[in-house]
DNA sequence: TAAGATTTGTTCGTATGTATC
DNA sequence: GGATACATACGAACAAATCTT
């Protein structure tokens, strides 16, 4: 029901993760929203007829994936919870760490949802919103001296696009900025994947960002379009000499 | 190390989990690769001195993230799986269940990514690829007779999208198109998501998917491009109708 | 086919930890 | 601080799957 439309010959499922499965349709059926509270243990073992053991497997499944939260003590428990912004991007940034991901593949990306992201956002934003991104942009104001500073501002400058997402209306569109934003913040983080320094794709850069937030200000989304598609090919650039791959370690939690 | 920049205060972590994060670190340290065994039971339970419940309980969490596969008996054990496609697709479905998301945010989204996979698919194509293509096209030749052939095109004409998803070199645009396509795919099943038949709109439809075949072949990118965008607009229009919050129920697997 | 070896799968009893009242 | 209600963890035994001979 609740299955993909039919696996042929599954490969064999053990009992906790049918009980996953359970659990799931159980919750499904009674709608359960949020915050809502799921059978304790003891009611499990009856309700599916398993033990102790098998049912607790079976919560940590759904919670690995972010369904369920559990709390010890009394009116404690496990819970309907959603999947976070957070739990997400780290579950799929698991997928690309298999995957030969580069780059200018993100670049691809970014250079056609980036300005659609931009576009879709003119005037429709708040005067705190739009002080909250000017405040950003400050934090990469001047020139770094020290490498850890260049890495800090160009950190900064992924918070911006990443902010940009949460004010989105659209969660698809909001899901895949903030994920490419950490997939290069973790790079620039893991890898030292920032340039040797150059000022003037510095200063090009923030232009560039505040004069987006002027254009989602004054509600002009061609002009907001124009310049960040613009920022994502200057911003390409900087990071183009990168040949690294992007996935090749495990993201934890 | 592995882990996001640094928790403020985690809000707790069972035993389970944090022997999860071992053997993820375990792994990553020593770079296992695909198909790599991991310790069995009994070494978990002397490596990280926790009880064989709380083993298995770690390795369900890793198994339902889709890092590990287990097999019983002689020879079997628990090794690394690369993160499947599928399970990827479910994993982020789960999260949008809980987002709200509508049909045109999706469109939204397909309207600028469909068209760049389209231009960057062109000439890139062997023979029977290109053949395969043709073959689904063809699977909605005729009009429908009744409203499950109806449904079924519909899918068939999604699976047009996924196949081309499939032959991208750029993991993160080929992610996004199959993931699009399969949350379409299960509106349409799940929902009755298909129009009260509109005869043009579908002989348009499947015209537009033979001329993209033919601009895809040619090597001609502009034209495979502004066809694709056209036939995402009619695609849309085709849809638009359904008012359709997306994601009510968990998906399971 | 059958038996044995190996490894995960499942259960049960008991004890401990934790948060609320 | 004690009683209560819950999850958490352990250990020993047994069941099932699968490979080898």
């Amino acid at each position: 029901m609740t299955d993909t439309p039919a696996k042929p010959s599954s490969p064999r499922r053990s009992r906790p993760v049918k009980v996953a499965d359970q659990i799931k349709d159980w919750v499904v059926e009674r709608d359960l929203k949020q915050g809502a509270k799921l059978p304790n243990e003891a009611e499990m073992i009856a309700l599916f007829g398993v033990s102790k053991g098998t049912v607790r497997e079976a919560m940590r499944i759904l919670e690995a994936q972010g369904l369920i939260v559990t709390r010890t003590g009394p009116g404690g428990g496990s819970f309907v919870g959603e999947v976070s912004l957070e739990r997400a991007k780290s579950l799929l940034a698991n997928y690309f760490y298999f995957q030969d991901l580069s780059v200018s593949d993100i670049y691809q990306m970014r250079k056609v949802v980036e300005p659609e992201l931009a576009a879709s956002l003119a005037g429709t934003l708040k005067p705190d919103q739009i002080a909250e991104l000017r405040g950003l942009v400050q934090q990469y104001d001047r020139p770094a001296e020290s490498p850890e500073e260049e890495r800090d501002q160009h950190i900064a400058s992924l918070r911006f696009h990443a902010k940009l997402a949460e004010y989105s209306r659209n969660p698809l569109l909001a899901f895949m900025v903030s994920f490419m934003a950490r997939i290069l913040t973790d790079l620039t983080v893991y890898r030292r994947l920032y340039e040797p320094h150059n000022e003037e794709l510095r200063v090009r850069g923030q232009r560039h960002q505040l004069d987006l937030v002027e254009a989602l200000e004054a509600g002009d989304a061609d002009r907001a379009e124009a310049i960040m598609r613009s920022h994502m090919l200057g911003a390409e650039s900087l990071m183009q000499r990168q040949e690294a791959r992007v996935m090749r370690r495990f993201i934890a939690e």
